[in-house]
DNA sequence: GGGTATTTGATACAAAGTATCATTAAGCGG
DNA sequence: CCGCTTAATGATACTTTGTATCAAATACCC
């Protein structure tokens, strides 16, 4: 019989961790187990966790998981592009888009804590204006717009 | 000899302070000493401070300053809107222009610290369509752009 | 498969933020 | 000004989040 590769499950995570290949070969940079798994349960986990969730859903697989190495796969992926880093909630979560290189908001529900990531031009646009109108050389901009998503809103009656 | 309070010193300061005051007295809430002393140490500092860094500051004046005594007074403040936190650097800075319930934007030197507090028309308005476009209610919006500012650009050569 | 620079493991620590409950004081009415 | 009531603080201990250091391991190139 055929090698039992775990993989192959769910070809979004696969497509996601090819590409993460891609782009470490690309820039010369190394491929590790760790960075691997943690790119791969941020994808599986499906929302935004911080580092210690992370923490919790590695250590089964490979017990010798600690913060630091958790974060350091985390700074790397995000230099990358491939995970972002939600500053208002202290989390984590996997880029929905990382084929470009972006500049992105996301839109976080307080209730259900889902996460939309978009990538507005107007939101873009007017940020990049404000900058220079007063004279900041922007290189990073967090816009994290926090509220009741549409589900959520249905879903309870009132209060 | 008149009473030698130690106030009166810096009439901006002074001015936030009775404005907080007006706050409170028109919600119904405590000025407690404080809450006031927060504030004030926000304003002299001039720059957004973190909580440890203020308790140091509180400290020498009222020396049962606690970690949770600062937050509370942050949090009470903060929600008087005269307070803001900057997520993306941990900490907590006076507001510059607290007449007004405002949505506001944050431009913050990566270099010099230096934090600016824009109320950009075009970013508020982008970011409501935005939500109103993916279906959420906002009720937080968090805008840090970080970068270098214009003296700090012109003050290094290069790197 | 071996060599080397990079990454990780292990440990310890620093920084940021919160829970609890007995005690204190702000603001109000008299 | 005094005492009452309720909200806020003090004291303590704890949780969560994030880093420093250096020896050991391993990804990648050949
Ligand atoms: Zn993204
Ligand atoms: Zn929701
Ligand atoms: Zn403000
Ligand atoms: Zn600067």
């Amino acid at each position: 019989m055929a090698k039992s590769h775990k993989t192959l499950r769910t070809p979004g995570l696969e497509r996601a961790l090819d590409r993460l290949e891609h782009l470490c070969r690309a820039r010369g940079q190394r491929l590790t187990r760790q960075r691997r798994a943690v790119l791969s349960s941020l994808l599986s986990a499906g929302r935004a966790l911080s580092a210690y969730e992370l923490l919790e859903r590695l250590r089964p697989e490979d017990a010798k998981s600690t913060p630091a190495s958790v974060y350091r796969s985390l700074d790397f992926l995000m230099a990358l592009g491939v995970v972002h880093r939600l500053e208002s909630t202290r989390s984590f979560i996997a880029c929905e888009h990382p084929e470009t290189p972006h500049w992105v908001q996301f839109l976080i529900c307080r209730r259900c804590g889902q996460v939309v990531e978009a990538e507005d031009e107007r939101i873009a646009a007017a940020t990049e204006r404000l900058g220079q109108r007063l004279g900041f050389a922007l290189d990073q901009r967090v816009v994290e717009l926090t509220g009741v998503c549409e589900g959520c809103r249905g879903s309870a009656a009132r209060h």
